[in-house]
DNA sequence: TATAATCCTATCGGTTTACTAGGTTTTAAA
DNA sequence: TTTAAAACCTAGTAAACCGATAGGATTATA
């Protein structure tokens, strides 16, 4: 399942990215527009900022924007910062593996073998999309 | 994430496909075999018997048996019982369907636009994998 | 100087997960 | 007929995670 916090942030960024103008977008607007909780919205605009998706610009008049333009922004990348693996086992994962304690040998794994094959699956799909391919309303 | 709870339900089903006599096959054997708890492992064959997915025998030589024959049990069918959906928003998901909170419009949503085709593509894989195929040890 | 925005830290109630404990019931074999 | 081995059942529980909320500190603009 995909946490509330990933769902958020890429809406937010969808946000900012159907905009025109490069101006910053404020968390509140943000919030407001999309429905979200804005404390909690806070904190992942944050966690979008410190991970290279979004500037940030203090004070009146501040807000966020994005930093790289939305077709440059695979999805890929999104869902890995907010929400982790996109394996839905770790021994399968690229970017977080780690070894389960049971099963001895991975080769002979039943559920690793299928699980390299929905692995490969959504990366196509996420890696495919970009920011640009989702933002758009069609 | 898939829990250990079905990762722990697909390993055992597969050992069990794996025999080629149809004696049925002791929670304890498995659970020793795959570095499985044995408690844990006992309300996940529960659970898979009473979804259909085994048959059992009581009280000595007793154990579990596959129902129908691996090559007709899906893995979409499994992880369903096991994991619940299969789609990462429940507002895509064609079994356990549920509208989401904020979102006003699926249509213009971009999430939802996204998941759809994440769900399609992990719907492929594992509706055209089978028991037998991950069973089998190549 | 007032205001509006991001930034930061901490906390918290609820839910889920991965078990564990402690039995009851059923069946086959001795 | 007893004994052992198996499934079956109910309950509880420690730890982690999730989705927020609280309360402010900092910074920039007008």
């Amino acid at each position: 399942m995909l946490s509330k916090k990933t769902k958020y942030g890429i809406k937010a960024l969808a946000y900012i990215a159907r905009k025109k103008d490069r101006k910053p977008v404020q968390a509140s607007e943000i919030s407001e527009s999309e429905n979200i909780s804005q404390k909690f919205l806070e904190s992942i605009m944050l966690e979008l900022r410190k991970s290279g998706f979004l500037g940030s610009k203090k004070g009146k008049g501040g807000g966020y924007y994005l930093i790289k333009e939305p077709g440059e922004i695979r999805m890929t990348a999104v869902i890995r910062v907010l929400e982790g693996p996109i394996a839905m086992v770790p021994c399968v994962s690229l970017n977080y593996y780690e070894k389960c304690d049971d099963c001895p040998d991975e080769n002979t794994c039943s559920v690793h073998k299928l699980m390299i094959q929905v692995r490969d699956a959504s990366l196509q799909v996420l890696g495919e999309n970009t920011l640009e391919d989702i933002a758009s309303l069609k």
